[in-house]
Formats: C-alpha cells, sequence, structure tokens
DNA sequence: CTAGGGTTAG
C-alpha cells in the first residue's frame, strides 16, 4: 500500500501542472504576466531557481506545451501581440519541433529565420542534423549541413563530426568517407573525434582491418589518439573475445602515455565477465584505483549486469551496497540492471519495490525502468500492479510498446477488470497507437468468454480510428 | 561531436 503512493503522488503534481499551464495560458503575454501576483501558490513555489530565460515569457510557456501544433499557434500568437521573437525564440521553437517530428514546420521557421537574418548558432544545427538522422533521412541530414553557412552561421568541425557520426549511424559509410576527406576542402581540419567516429563506423561492420587503416591513418597524419580511439578498439576485440590482443592495446597506450579511464577498465572487466572470470573482473577493480583510476557507475554495472545474468541478484544488490558505502551514487542504468533482472525472474514485487527506492533516492525511472517493470507484472500475472505502473508511466510522459498494450488489456479482462480494460484502450486510441489485426483478434476471443458491451464498443471504437 | 554499465520505440 505504501509503495503505490509515491506513484500516484507524481499524478497530482502532473495534473496541477496541467491546471498551472491553462491559467498561464490564458492570460494575455504582455508584461504584467512576467510578473505574476506573488499570492500566486504556483509560481512561487515552481520557479525557485529561475534560470535567466525563463524572463522569456514565450518560452516560459512553450516549455509546458507538449503539442507542436500549440506550440505553433502560441509563438504565431505572442507574434501578433507584438512580441518580437528573437533567437532564443526561434531555436527552443526549432528543437521542440524536430523533436517530435515535425520537420515541415522546422523548414517553414527556418526560411522565417533567414528572412529575418536572424543569426544562429552551430549548436543548433547540430541538433537538427542529428535529428534527422534518427528519422534515417540522411539526405536531409546533407542537406541542412550544406545550407547552414547560408544561415549567417560559423561552421567547425564539430558539425562535420556530428554529420559524420550520423553518417555512420546510418550505415553509409561510404558516404561518410567522403565527407572525411573533403574536410579539407572545407577548410576543416581533423580532429580524433572524427576518427573515432569512422574507426567506429568499420568497428560496426566488424571491419577490424578497416579500423585499423583508420587508426594508421590517424598516426600518419599525427593526429593524437586519445582514451576513446583506445575504448574503441578494445571494446571490440573484448566483445570478440579477443582479449589477449585487448591487453596489449591497453598496454600501447599506456606506453604512449594516455591515460585509461574507468570506461577502459569497465571494457576489460566485461571482457573477463564474457570468459566467465568474474572473480578477475572483480580484482581489476580493485587494481584500477591502485593505478590512480577510481572505480565508476560503469565498472559496477559491468559486475551487477553479470550477476544478474547469472541469477545471482541477490549478489548484485550486495554489490549496491556497496556503492552507495564508497559515496558513489547509483543512477537509473544500475537501478534498471535490477529491475530488469528482478522483473525476468519473476520477481516484480521486489523489483517494484527497487523503483520506489530509487524514486526516493532522488533518482528518475526512465522509459526503460516502467517497460521493464509493466512488462515484469504482466509476467507473473498482476494486471492491477501493471495498470498502476502505467499510470505512473503516462503521467511522465513515456509510453509502453503495443505488445505490452496487448498483453495488459488481455489479462484485464481475463480477470473481469472490464471497466480498467476499456480505460487501458482508450488510451492506446488516444496514442494512436496500433497493432496487427492477429491480437485484436485475441482479444475479442477474451471478450467473447466473458461477453460484456461496454468493452466491445470501445474495442470498435479504436478499430475505427 | 566520439568510447561506456541497461534498454528502446514507432
Amino acid at each position: 500500500m505504501r509503495d503505490h503512493r509515491s506513484l500516484s503522488s507524481s499524478v497530482l503534481i502532473t495534473k496541477r501542472c496541467i491546471a498551472f499551464r491553462h491559467h498561464y495560458h490564458t492570460s494575455q503575454p504582455d508584461k504584467s504576466t512576467k510578473k505574476p501576483k506573488t499570492n500566486e501558490p504556483t509560481t512561487t513555489t515552481h520557479k525557485v531557481t529561475r534560470k535567466p530565460w525563463e524572463e522569456i515569457p514565450f518560452l516560459t510557456d512553450l516549455k509546458q506545451t507538449e503539442d507542436t501544433e500549440e506550440a505553433l499557434s502560441l509563438f504565431h500568437h505572442y507574434q501578433q501581440t507584438g512580441f518580437r521573437h528573437d533567437y532564443p525564440s526561434y531555436s527552443s521553437l526549432i528543437y521542440k519541433l524536430a523533436k517530435s517530428r515535425n520537420f515541415e514546420a522546422v523548414d517553414q521557421i527556418l526560411r522565417i529565420v533567414r528572412y529575418r537574418n536572424v543569426r544562429c548558432r552551430e549548436s543548433l544545427f547540430m541538433g537538427l542534423i542529428q535529428h534527422y538522422g534518427k528519422t534515417r533521412s540522411v539526405d536531409k541530414a546533407v542537406d541542412v549541413f550544406n545550407r547552414m553557412t547560408s544561415f549567417d552561421c560559423v561552421r567547425t568541425i564539430q558539425s562535420l563530426n556530428t554529420l559524420i557520426n550520423v553518417l555512420v549511424d546510418c550505415n553509409e559509410l561510404e558516404k561518410a568517407r567522403s565527407f572525411f576527406d573533403g574536410a579539407k576542402d572545407m577548410r576543416l581540419r581533423l580532429n580524433s573525434v572524427s576518427f573515432n567516429i569512422l574507426i567506429k563506423g568499420f568497428l560496426d561492420k566488424c571491419d577490424w582491418e578497416g579500423a585499423c587503416k583508420v587508426f594508421d591513418e590517424m598516426l600518419e597524419t599525427e593526429v593524437q589518439p586519445s582514451v576513446v580511439t583506445y575504448n574503441s578498439l578494445i571494446g571490440f576485440l573484448c566483445r570478440n573475445d579477443d582479449l589477449g590482443k585487448a591487453k596489449s592495446l591497453f598496454e600501447d597506450m599506456i606506453q604512449k602515455r594516455i591515460r585509461p579511464n574507468a570506461v577502459t577498465f569497465a571494457l576489460l572487466m566485461r571482457g573477463l565477465c564474457c570468459k566467465g572470470e568474474y572473480n578477475e573482473a572483480k580484482k581489476l577493480m580493485f587494481d584500477m584505483e591502485y593505478r590512480g583510476c577510481k572505480p565508476g557507475l560503469v565498472n559496477y554495472g559491468v559486475l551487477m549486469s553479470d550477476l544478474g545474468k547469472r541469477g545471482k541478484i541477490d549478489e548484485a544488490k550486495v554489490l549496491l551496497g556497496e556503492m552507495k558505502k564508497r559515496r558513489i551514487k547509483p543512477d537509473v542504468v544500475i537501478y534498471n540492471i535490477l529491475v530488469n533482472h528482478l522483473c525476468s525472474e519473476g520477481r516484480a514485487p521486489e523489483a517494484y519495490r527497487t523503483l520506489t527506492e530509487m524514486q526516493m533516492k532522488g533518482c528518475k525511472p526512465n522509459a526503460a525502468t516502467y517497460r521493464m517493470m509493466l512488462d515484469g507484472f504482466c509476467r507473473i500475472g498482476d494486471f492491477d500492479s501493471g495498470l498502476n505502473v502505467l499510470n505512473a508511466m503516462l503521467a511522465s510522459r513515456h509510453s509502453p510498446t503495443s505488445a505490452t498494450f496487448v498483453c495488459l488489456v488481455s489479462g484485464l479482462i481475463k480477470g473481469g477488470n472490464l471497466d480498467h480494460a476499456c480505460f487501458v484502450l482508450e488510451v492506446l486510441g488516444k496514442k494512436k497507437l496500433s497493432f496487427g489485426s492477429g491480437p485484436w483478434r485475441n482479444l475479442l476471443c477474451d471478450l467473447c468468454i466473458k461477453d460484456t458491451g461496454a468493452c466491445c464498443e470501445a474495442l470498435s471504437e479504436v478499430i475505427s480510428t
């Protein structure tokens, strides 16, 4: 019972935020809104630490809108009331639009930006290139890169690296290479990051030789390899069970006075774990400290996930205690390791306690945490708890996969909890999510056994949309 | 901007 409170209170908080936004919204965006009355509890409690840009009313409002259409109309509304937008306005809006994949609107705003001769920062375009990368729109990403100088923006090696990275991630290694080679013509100087990205590209294709060639090229052009360079290579070798070569690279970097960091050791530790040498890995963790490198979250993560994989979750929990003793604050990933393995072993209630614990420690669960937790409850057939997690999840603006939706609805129907099944279906409909006809048929079968009208209506409603 | 413990999607 106690566990449920923290989740439902977060629902309440969100509701308050919405109410607050509504209030703020309807008032006129002139100077009077900038300084709200002091007896308004919302504004005084919400903005204890106020960032400078939050003084700008448009940005304050924009920050609280989730819908892109709403964001756009807000933008135009401010403009009509005589508010003069400047770079912070444009860039925040563009970020928001790009994040929700509304690229037509992005272009539209960019046209205004160019028309008004607003000087743009490089980071804006880097963000855009990355967003196009996520949608695998390679050509659009290249296009942004080519056009950015026309926005009175200085292009540095950072944007080129961003583009090369997007190309590599989109499996366009040849294109990446040609931009890499074109750096000189753009009067940009390749740095270690550029090389590291290319090396990653070859390693992703399991082309060790290719990666080594780039590495040699790096040395020839006198670009110093960094820890990251070595970590990429060592990581690959450890993943592919070549610990011997990894160790010699490790020696190589020390000889070159490039200091290994916590990640380097984590990679080697993982290599050891993969070979079943957990104890050696743990020894290495103590050894690293001796070598002047403090163990961090990554290192504990390696050990904990290895224990988890082998079903020794309780030992992993012991490590959690060890971390706390050493004043290393566990983060989401560490908690997720526990939640993940607890759930897959059918220990969902325990995982749930872990989830509430992390919340109490001020560590916010993320999409993965909620997904694992919800799936975990579905797995053991505790659909009411699952529903509870779903609510918390929605309150923090995350969403389950449609497979999970199916599982949850089906379970609720079978348990005779038709009201809640309807609720979940409505959520599904609102999210405009859907799934194939197979799952629908199964749901209908479940329903037919129970046979009720209300849920049938909900079903057909979702089907029709 | 690059490496990394978990996971993760239309």
